[in-house]
DNA sequence: CTTCTACTTTAGAATCATTATAAGTTTCTA
DNA sequence: TAGAAACTTATAATGATTCTAAAGTAGAAG
């Protein structure tokens, strides 16, 4: 366990340290994917450990994840960014009223067309958002 | 125009004002569809102007129209809120490191599988993102 | 046409997420 | 186990967005 941790962190270029750890235990010791904030992350590593950790760690060891692909950023309207454990193609429910975001399958969502990318460039993903709502809701807001 | 400029001004519960006529111009007198961030409007208009508007009232007046949906929210990745003056629903092709954004017209993707709603909840809107990058990229970066 | 009130605009302050910095600490290689 | 390089931390800086309070404007009522 915790030699995997130490592996995915030198395959990231990063020294194991104990915030480290810390961090992929929070991150990768569970079955489920996982999806956070920095902030949201920030407080249970505080709870974990009753202690503090600093926002540079964080971010610079999730920005080195992001990096090797260990971590996937999510696209969401808003101002906060998204992470996921789930780094293999796949979708998502959102939930805006609530913040809830959960993972779609790659499997659940069939694209059976697809435009071709525009001159030079290349297609490198493709996410879809499924935006919900409750049900009570009418057409508009 | 101008008339329908207050139109939409009205029915999203504004008053027409000299700066939101001039917000209005430049958003909805064009052919194609537009995207922007308010940043790049703020600097449109004061060029169109030759004078100064404030933040604040363009936020609010995006915010209006956006919530009376005269533009949309896009969701992308990276700090900056982007919007879009096609309100139809559609997808789209994004660079992310030159930052283009442009049109997939809702029919140049059809999506022959979606999985259903979570209990309680309604499919509100589905967005499909294509990210692009130069051909001469590698899988990995 | 004038007046009054509610809505607007504005500059600047406040807030929030993220990034940068600099000083002290830890890791790791030799 | 010493020293260089990498790390953590608190804090400052930055950038986007929201808030605020004062001064200005639109539009309804007379």
């Amino acid at each position: 366990m915790k030699t995997d941790f130490i592996n995915r962190l030198r395959a990231s270029g990063l020294r194991p340290t104990k915030q480290r750890i810390e961090i992929c235990k929070v991150l990768f010791d569970r079955k489920e994917t996982f999806h956070f904030t920095i902030d949201k992350l920030k407080k249970i590593i505080e709870k974990n450990t009753k202690g503090k950790i600093s926002l540079a760690t964080l971010y610079n060891t999730i920005h080195a994840f992001k990096n090797n692909e260990y971590l996937k950023e999510i696209s969401l309207h808003g101002n906060k960014t998204f992470f996921d454990t789930n780094t293999k193609n796949h979708h998502h429910f959102y939930d805006k009223e609530t913040g809830d975001l959960s993972d779609i399958k790659n499997e659940d969502i069939v694209l059976s067309k697809l435009p071709s990318a525009p001159k030079g460039k290349k297609i490198k993903n493709v996410e879809v958002t499924v935006s919900i709502e409750n049900n009570s809701h009418n057409q508009k807001n």
